[in-house]
DNA sequence: TGGATAGTCTGTAGCCGCTCCAAGGTCAAG
DNA sequence: CTTGACCTTGGAGCGGCTACAGACTATCCA
């Protein structure tokens, strides 16, 4: 099975897939006389298995330790797999609610924009603006503290 | 005002300060004798600002476009700030919807996992395997199409 | 006055997860 | 024999930081 038709039976584009092998996520599949490569079903497997876990928003590093784990069938390495589940939810439904809050934040200002309509400025921009004041505003609304690293407000 | 006081009043990192300066998005500010950056309150402003639309999730170039609307004040550009937030709450929403799904992806595969605790095999691995055959699964319940390019199932 | 500690400077490299490009080789159909 | 689809390699670029190394400066306390 060359590149072209692996990328297409698993949705995985031919660059990410080179990519994926880069990484050695992947591993080189034989390859045929012309140079091209020739992939087994074991890599439609495991690709298979990595776009999942990264449509799940696993990072590579986390696909990397369930592989091992796949492959070892250690019940000490299986724990693992929990654990990381779990925290793989714990990120999801922090980010979630961070998004929830952008969203509120969003629609305030958009709100802000259509009371301000028939006036000469949007309200939006003065709504930025004022957060540059300090003053409270729909994003910040009570003197909240800033968030000092990566990650939404 | 040095690096560091801006740093602390705004909530962003110094190295992310020079950072913005060097793509463009914070003027250079006056240097002291001893050639340490001396911020004017307006760059407090301006950095406040910043800190806010990226805690928007604005990209640096949404945020450029705004500062230059902000300065120009003419109307035709006011109307980039309207499209801007809509966009940005239209992009919002889309990755909410794809994070709920991620969650409730992830809440299958836990429960998946408690009920075959007593086994001997994580029943994480079984679903995340079954992906790679094809099957119906917690993430892809009915031969669903794979995503093709960028972003969360 | 000296030394410790903290702050600042420049420049460059690295992170993640791709994505795109150039320049070429290979193969089947018309 | 040409066209076009497919494949190869290597390397650069994206966004938005983050983390160095190595040097200078400032401040404080004894």
């Amino acid at each position: 099975m060359r590149i072209g038709e692996l990328s297409k039976s698993t949705g995985v584009d031919i660059e990410t897939i080179r990519f994926y092998e880069k990484s050695g996520l992947l591993p080189p599949p034989a390859r045929s006389d012309n140079g091209y490569r020739d992939y087994a079903h074991a890599h439609l497997e495991r690709l298979a298995f990595i776009r999942h876990c990264r449509a799940l928003d696993m990072s590579l590093a986390d696909v990397t330790l369930l592989l091992d784990s796949l492959e070892t069938r250690d019940p000490e390495e299986l724990v693992k797999v929990d654990v990381l589940v779990a925290s793989q939810l714990g990120k999801v439904r922090a980010r979630l609610q961070s998004m929830r809050a952008l969203e509120a934040q969003l629609v305030a200002l958009q709100k802000r924009c259509d009371a301000d309509h028939d006036h000469h400025a949007c309200g939006i921009l003065e709504e930025l603006v004022s957060a540059a004041h300090g003053e409270a505003c729909a994003c910040h609304p009570e003197g909240a503290a800033p968030t000092p690293r990566g990650g939404v407000a």
